[in-house]
DNA sequence: CTTAATGCTAGTGGTTTAGTAGGAATTGTT
DNA sequence: AACAATTCCTACTAAACCACTAGCATTAAG
């Protein structure tokens, strides 16, 4: 029932480039120098946040990234899932990507539906602004981060 | 976020030997024909729920394993986690195997925190009963299961 | 044209998963 | 006492996945 890197990570820079918003793209060498993560790892994190349309980027010298809306907009579930894949606690709960034959007959199935609803509930109830309050509330008087 | 075989196989076999509880023991045998699990994997399985306490077992000729207590009394949190151990969705929050140095500073700690919550919530409010009431209402008639 | 950035594809060492395998120990039956 | 049926214990293994690293192509600004 882990979380990998990638989503911790990816939630890290949400965060990151929410406090830094100045509406200029953000490179990930900042990123990177204060959130002490990797610029090569970085490039495949935002390369999947961008492609579920979470973030602008931007090539080229001066480029960046940057949020595409608001961060109240986003629910941390589209972060994690963005970089995740489903959440689904079993894979027979991944509609599209599976069917299994014995659903019918499967005991535990409204178990397991269950456990994935309370999950993706609490996920998509938990927006990145929310995270970025707890942040300042930490770091009171210290943006740095 | 997923369940490896090894607790969805738990469930199944408690699930197994609640509803073909006779007081005598049953061998991993019969459950191996029931559940189409081998009875090698299967000795992993019960030897994890053993030594949490959920099963009583006997060796030698006639041997085999039951319930440790009514079904009732197991939370499906507790016989996933004997085979899966914990069920945290980080490993900072595995307080015995874990201190991170920067919880002071993590911004993203309560998010993970409130996540746990519900997951062990869930699970630890549902029993092996329910899962064998459920069962039953799947298979109306057909206990062969 | 240079520089600084992202985009893309591939490689890689380590760990975990999902089993398999073999034999020792235990118990009931004959 | 021998045998058969079972669990107990330790080790092994192929495949997948994780957490990166590496190299080069592409793009944009100055």
């Amino acid at each position: 029932m882990k979380i990998s890197t990638k989503g911790r990570y990816a939630l890290r820079v949400m965060i990151d480039l929410a406090i830094h918003d100045t509406g200029e793209y953000i490179a990930l060498k900042d990123i990177s120098a204060r959130q002490n993560i990797t610029v090569k790892y970085l490039e495949q994190i935002v390369t999947n946040l961008g492609k579920a349309g979470l973030l602008r980027s931007m090539r080229g010298n001066n480029g960046g990234h940057r949020l595409a809306k608001r961060p109240e907009e986003y629910t941390v579930g589209e972060i994690l899932r963005s970089v995740e894949g489903s959440l689904a606690p079993v894979e027979c709960l991944q509609r599209d990507t599976n069917d299994c034959p014995r659903a019918e007959s499967c005991v535990t199935l409204k178990f397991w539906q269950g456990l994935d609803n309370v999950v993706n509930r609490y996920v998509d109830n938990y927006t990145l602004a929310d995270l970025v309050d707890e942040s300042k509330e930490t770091f009171e008087y210290d943006y740095s981060i």
